[in-house]
RNA sequence: GGCGUCGUGGCCAAGUGGUAAGGCAAGGGUCUGCAAAACCCUGAUUCACGGGUUCAAAUCCCGUCGACGCCUCCA
């Protein structure tokens, strides 16, 4: 039985769609007008997570994930560098989706952008000024009544009396209440802009994500991710529109993972302590940066620091170990050896299924792998062939793949390879005439190359890293 | 100030009522010409601190201290 913790009730409960068998799951994407740093990746990361589970536990998922390319920022750029806002988008959608293809990240099911729903989010707010969950301002701006909507507040547990936005309304404003949030904004002069019934303009940020969920999904879904940075005010506001347009409940699960932290501090653009996904993929693998996510709760926040990159570099290491193939000259291994690596995969399996149905414990369902990697190369050093680690081997697979780990090694140049092959037959010989010197000359060379070997009683073996 | 999450060995981290998973780092050992890798062994009498509930608490309750996030754009 799968449980989840719900933002929304603040307690682990029973996973329960609205469908059999069927999720349809909404995640909040990025706004595109820079390079996506490594906070990013990990949302990406632990709704991939989640969605390959919901697979691997028989689920269809509907897994849909937006861009926000309208937006003050994308604006503010794309006049800085004096391109058409919309070209600026575009450009980072298309790298942002090469990074996550990188990621190793599952594609969604779709990717609805808001310069292409604007009839429906037009067709939104004008609902819900006739419902009069929202009225047009004098200055062209159309508002959401916060008044209106009893239950406000209730995904990020604030009480309106208790928000002190009195201090936050900027001038030109025409707001009724202070909380009030802007569902459509008046253009300014020479910004891009749509017509509208109230005159041209540009939808405000969350209701975007209200009218894409129903164009994609429809009035209901099963989850609704993001950031839990995203808590208050954007989710918040999306249930109260959504919630007043359809006057049905609207997500059954809020899932929010928690921030990646360098030295102690959320990473974010407005800190500028950001280190991009590209910076990130030119020195580790993205089994690293998975890792990195996979080690803690998604809830919690992460530790990216020289060390955990480091650990986490070492456990996929670890990981791969269990991969190696048994020894050409092994003789096999006795029954009560194979008798328990057999029961090791048995335990891998439920012992897995049991961590991650408790809300994706990924540390815990990495745990009972890495006792399988014990089981299966203490088998290997007892001497099993590959054909009795084979079907270990292939759990193995199989769980690691639902976590998305591709535990890939890495590759050189054909002409590189050549070479390295060349050096080991020749430290080979060395070694055959003893001259210990020459041999570990020539090892230390392979290591400057980037590669490592190990001598074994089936001969030497090789890769990089 | 308000709301929320959290504080577990040198580091990361699971465990949320039944007597402390796992990984990294460290030390010792097997193997090796030496390494590397793998394997074996060693480490928290204790879970921020102080009270309380219970036969039993890292886990529940109260308080204190501390960290982080949100309350403004944010994954």
């Amino acid at each position: 039985m799968l449980r989840i913790y719900n933002t929304l009730t603040r307690k682990t409960e029973e996973f329960q769609t609205l469908e059999p068998n069927q999720v349809k799951m909404y995640v909040c994407g990025v706004t595109v007008y820079d390079d996506a740093h490594v906070g990013h990746a990990m949302s990406a990361l632990v709704f991939d997570v989640i969605r390959r589970y919901l697979e691997h536990r028989g689920y269809t998922v509907r897994h849909v994930m937006n861009y926000t390319d309208v937006d003050d920022k994308i604006i503010n750029r794309a006049s800085q560098l004096g391109e058409d806002p919309l070209t600026l988008s575009q450009r980072y959608i298309g790298e942002y989706t090469n990074e996550l293809h990188s990621l190793n990240v599952l594609p969604a099911t779709s990717y609805p952008q808001v310069s292409k729903t604007m009839p429906l989010i037009i067709q939104f707010i004008q609902g819900l000024v006739q419902k009069e969950a929202a009225y047009a301002a004098s200055n062209g701006d159309v508002y959401f009544s916060i008044t209106g909507d009893k239950d406000y507040g209730k995904l990020s547990g604030r009480k309106l009396e208790e928000m002190q936005a009195g201090a936050r309304i900027e001038v030109g404003e025409a707001k009724d209440h202070p909380m009030d949030f802007a569902l459509w904004k008046a253009a300014k002069p020479g910004e891009i802009s749509w017509d509208s019934p109230w005159g041209k303009g540009r939808p405000g940020w969350h209701i975007e994500c209200s009218a894409m969920n129903l164009a994609e999904l429809g009035e209901q879904i099963d989850i609704h991710g993001g950031g839990n940075d995203l808590i208050f005010p954007h989710h918040e506001n999306e249930i109260a529109q959504t919630e007043s347009y359809t006057g049905k409940p609207f997500a059954r699960y809020w899932i929010h993972n928690g921030m990646l932290q360098l030295a102690g501090e959320k990473m974010s653009k407005s800190l500028g302590n950001i280190v991009s996904i590209k910076d990130f993929l030119s020195k580790r693998s993205a089994d690293v940066m998975r890792m990195l996510v996979l080690s803690g709760s998604y809830r919690a926040p992460l530790v990216f620091s020289e060390e955990t990159q480091e650990a986490a570099e070492k456990n996929v290491e670890r990981l791969k170990s269990a991969l190696r193939p048994g020894s050409p000259s092994a003789s096999g291994v006795i029954p009560e050896t194979a008798a328990y690596l057999a029961s090791a995969v048995d335990s891998a399996r439920s012992g897995f299924t049991e961590a991650m149905d408790n809300d994706f414990n990924t540390a815990g369902g990495l745990a009972v792998l890495f006792e399988l990697v014990k089981a299966i190369n203490t088998a290997r050093d007892n001497g099993a062939r590959n054909e009795q680690l084979k079907s270990a081997q292939d759990v193995f697979k199989e769980l690691t793949g639902v976590l998305g780990l591709t535990l890939a090694e890495k590759k050189g140049s054909s002409e590189k390879e050549a070479q390295v092959n060349a050096l080991i037959a020749e430290r080979n010989e060395a070694r055959r005439q003893k001259q210990w010197t020459r041999s570990d000359e020539i090892r230390d060379q392979l290591k400057e190359m980037g590669v490592t070997i190990e001598d074994t009683k089936d001969g030497t073996t090789w890769r990089w890293g």
